[in-house]
DNA sequence: GTTATTGCAAAGGCTTTGCATGGGG
DNA sequence: CCCCATGCAAAGCCTTTGCAATAAC
């Protein structure tokens, strides 16, 4: 697989849309980042790279980051949308503590399967999916 | 399992909290409708049944329905909470289409079964968990 | 009577958008 | 050079909240 770089170039190329100095930073700094990050964390840490770019700009970048495939937004249903990097990663759900918010990444290829011949069996082509489950952590349920 | 009313009125009773003609109302149309509706169609729905009710009063009672375990808020992402009935019905996970928005129920129990064992795995004790499977639906792909 | 609840309107939090200016192709 | 992208500030959208008036217990 291309490099991230170069997957973004390829889509905003096919998209007649502008190479800008402002995207390669946001890029960059999303790569740089681990983990699920919100469109506001992700905003402060551009701004230390590049003060003079603009939450809205950060915002429109992360959108054709992830309609280029590049980043996945995840929604833990708590409001806030936050994005995580896709390259070079395989499909994974995800364990939310309810306590501390941490967040566990999972896989699970039988259930995949069975997501899979659930859909079918109601005739349905499943594009992506999410699966999140809720719960208390090792760690606070040690407290 | 005691009606929906009873348990309302025990939650509201146990927590010292008033039966309120507004309460009531919200709790009477949230049941007489079907499927999955914002705090939005639900205020309008109560309005047609009784306009001085104001929507900070319906998301306030939706808010209570959800605490006492009579109603069940779904996230399908779009970013509106919509909420559905969970009075005599067992769990159950949702197929969206993503291009019509129909939604239909599944269950799948050894899907359960395994997000147990997952979860088990890491130590984690799950609480509830959200399975969304998008796609599109049979109708959709015929067109 | 006392306390909780309501309606109203305003504010909140996150995100998007209109517009004039500036930078990329 | 033309047009897209940016920054700014304002607006949008759903939801929550402060407050004085009102109704429940």
């Amino acid at each position: 697989m291309s490099s991230p770089q170069t997957q973004f170039l390829d889509y905003l190329t096919k998209n007649k849309m502008a190479a800008t100095e402002q995207r390669r930073i946001v890029l960059e700094v999303f790569l740089g980042t681990q983990g699920h990050h919100s469109c506001e964390e992700l905003y402060e840490h551009v701004s230390k790279r590049d003060s003079s770019i603009s939450p809205a700009t950060v915002y429109r970048t992360i959108k054709l980051l992830s309609d280029s495939g590049i980043a996945e937004s995840l929604d833990f249903g708590d409001g806030i949308t936050r994005f995580e990097c896709r390259h070079n990663r395989e499909h994974h759900d995800h364990l939310v503590c309810i306590r501390c918010n941490c967040r566990i990444e999972v896989v699970e290829e039988r259930i995949e399967e069975l997501q899979e011949k659930l859909a079918s069996k109601y005739d349905f082509s499943v594009n992506r999916h999410k699966m999140i489950l809720y719960g208390i952590c090792p760690d606070c349920r040690k407290q």
